[in-house]
RNA sequence: GUGCCCGUAGCUCAGUUGGAUAGAGCGGCGGCCUUCUAAGCCGUUGGUCGCAGGUUCGAGUCCUGCCGGGCGCGCCA
């Protein structure tokens, strides 16, 4: 209740249903911020051609039926038909006072809560982590917090690659290792080590078969050729928690569904589909061809269930872990975070699924594509050498340039204080950086863009916050319940502290992460204005100051809720 | 060839699901520190929303066709 919005759209329903019968009762009234006023409703223009009248007609019945007097100060018809709504002061207030009471700070509970399965980050077992995982891990990570928050069971599915063909050369690899005496898998690099198998294998042919049989005793299930391939996987799992735990990303072992956990399912998945009818076999390979994909020539496009090998594809994995979701799981909502390139594929994936029933309404799959970070000469992000960049690399930069910065702005924090600090402001950039972006499109990496303390950066919202937090180290006082709206800068900065919820909302509803984004930036925004214009300690009278001093803790308290749902800390100096 | 995505100020990006005069930041120009962090604030400059049609009271947003760029399109994941 908390957001003026949904006060009135009720109060809008009520008077539509007043002024034109209770058919109209679910007429959308189309309430929108307005330059022109606090809100405006839109809805006199589509009702006025539903029902044949002049909008300005409609508006006017509708302003008359309306029962706002302790909402509005003012309600006008405008335009063609547009009413303009102003709130009353001590009505904004109030509602600004009830999300000050509010543990949830007027984030709503959802109405119908699911099981959200959110496939993410999804790393290969014996390969670095780089930057080509960044977005999943940011953006699936940001996604599992909001609508965590928003009241859905949220299970984290980390799609591993930890099983096919490479892990026959990783195994005989790491044997020779351990002959050699240099078996110390936690120690060494995993760029290196996967590289120097790759190299062995294309230049050994002895090696190479070695290799081919290995992975044949593999999928064999051979104990010896498994322990092995565990410890190679625990040896990941390892580094993966430990890039985690430097990015902040709530990932732990527990969400690891990787792809051997389907390995079972697979043979099952093919029969099926082909007793189903839906599966047959096309040039050796077992496919099914979903209506509406074609490739060149129109020719239909095969899904490849099965190779010609006789081994499995992607595509059956990706089916059994569908099936997974929804039979074992009981997910209704699958959520994959995977790159825009995949979209063809997982499209087709999804139609399979519902063809053969493992997906079924009510549950339903959606692809939160995204596109890629590119380097200054805008194409893949790599290194000056040409390498792809390692996401510890790009955190050890980040540390760096963040204290650097910090160094020079604010030297007297502490040694301690200012490594930690630094170490939230550098990945904290890179996190904003990338959840700020539409998630579609490509961008940029640019470390002095994302470092700055203008614009729409994680700095300039955690600014905004040590700030805050600054004040309360200067004063006893304690943020009071009485809240009083007066200047326009308060007026301003309460209307937009009442839109959190609603954000965090339409971030469940779209996973679009950078709406939630353009909110904070907005809140920060409208919080400095307020901050030069409004004394806050030095307010005129005790009341006033009090007052100050609740919104004040408010939006500390929203701007750090909010960077939390996306992933980023919020330190209280800087 | 075909499918998907993108095209908004000099640069980097938003644009609340079709609403009024398209907004921010950077850059440029001009102001504001004896006062809570100036890492900031205020003002100003700057647009044929790729192009052309269409849908309607109203289109940056929807539909069609072009132009330009990116990425997919049978056994890698």
């Amino acid at each position: 209740m908390a957001d003026p919005l949904l006060t009135l759209t009720r109060a809008f329903e009520a008077a539509i249903a007043a002024a034109f019968g209770a058919e109209h009762a679910a007429t959308d009234p189309m309430i929108r911020r307005s330059a022109h006023a606090d809100y405006q409703a839109n809805a006199a223009m589509a009702l006025g051609k539903k029902l044949g009248r002049p909008p300005r007609v409609v508006a006017e019945a509708i302003k008359a039926a309306l029962r706002l007097d302790d909402v509005c100060s003012k309600v006008e018809v405008a335009g063609p038909g547009f009413l303009n709504l102003v709130l009353r002061d001590d009505y904004v207030a109030r509602e600004l006072a009830a999300t000050a009471a509010d543990p949830r700070l007027g984030v709503p509970a959802a109405r119908d809560p699911e099981t959200v399965v959110i496939d993410y980050s999804s790393p290969n077992v014996a390969k670095e982590m780089h930057v080509g995982h960044l977005r999943s891990t940011i953006l699936g990570d940001a996604i599992a917090r909001v609508l965590s928050a928003l009241g859905h069971t949220v299970v984290r599915q980390n799609h591993v690659g930890d099983w096919g063909t490479p892990f026959g050369m990783l195994i005989e690899h790491l044997i020779d290792q351990e002959q050699a005496g240099e078996g110390d898998l936690s120690a060494s690099d995993l760029t290196s080590f996967y590289k120097a198998a790759r190299a062995k294998f294309d230049a050994d042919p002895a090696f190479a078969e070695r290799s081919r049989r290995r992975v044949v005793l593999l999928q064999g299930g051979d104990e010896p050729t498994l322990g092995k391939w565990k410890s190679l996987v625990a040896a990941s799992m390892r580094y993966f928690g430990s890039v985690y735990g430097r990015l902040g990303v709530t990932l732990t072992d527990a969400d690891v569904a990787g792809e051997s956990l389907y390995n079972a399912a697979l043979p099952g998945v093919a029969s099926d589909l082909e007793q189903l009818g839906l599966a047959t076999v096309s040039e050796g390979a077992l496919c099914v061809f979903p209506p509406g994909f074609t490739g060149r020539e129109d020719d239909p496009l095969p899904l490849i269930v099965r190779k010609q090998d006789g081994g499995y594809g992607y595509a059956a994995t990706d089916l059994a872990a569908v099936r997974h979701r929804v039979a074992a799981i009981g997910a209704r909502r699958l959520v994959y975070v995977v790159g825009a390139p995949q979209a063809q594929h997982l499209a087709m994936v999804f139609a399979v699924a519902k063809l053969s029933g493992w997906l079924a309404p009510p549950a339903r799959a959606e692809h939160v594509a995204f596109g890629s970070v590119l380097g200054p000469d805008r194409k893949m992000f790599k290194t000056r050498g040409g390498e792809t960049v390692r996401l510890v690399d790009l955190v050890d930069e980040a540390d760096d340039r963040a204290a650097k910065v910090l160094a020079e702005k604010n030297p007297d924090l502490d040694e301690e204080t200012r490594a930690r600090v630094a170490h939230a402001v550098g990945v904290g950039a890179v996190k904003y950086a990338d959840l700020s972006n539409d998630r579609i499109k490509d961008y940029v990496f640019d470390w002095d863009r994302m470092l700055a303390f203008e614009g729409n950066t994680a700095p300039y919202l955690m600014y905004a916050h040590a700030r805050i937090r600054s004040i309360f180290r200067k004063t006893d006082a304690k943020p009071g319940d009485a809240i009083a709206v007066t200047t326009k800068e308060e007026r301003a900065l309460a209307l937009t502290i009442c839109r959190f919820g609603a954000a965090v909302e339409e971030v469940g509803d779209t996973l679009c992460p950078h709406k939630l984004c353009a909110y904070l930036y907005d809140l920060a925004s409208a919080f400095t204005s307020f901050y030069e214009a409004c004394p806050v300690l030095k307010a005129d009278d005790d009341a006033t100051r009090a007052s100050r001093l609740s919104i004040c803790d408010l939006v500390a308290r929203v701007l750090a809720r909010g960077l939390d749902l996306l992933g980023i800390d919020a330190p209280d100096r800087m």
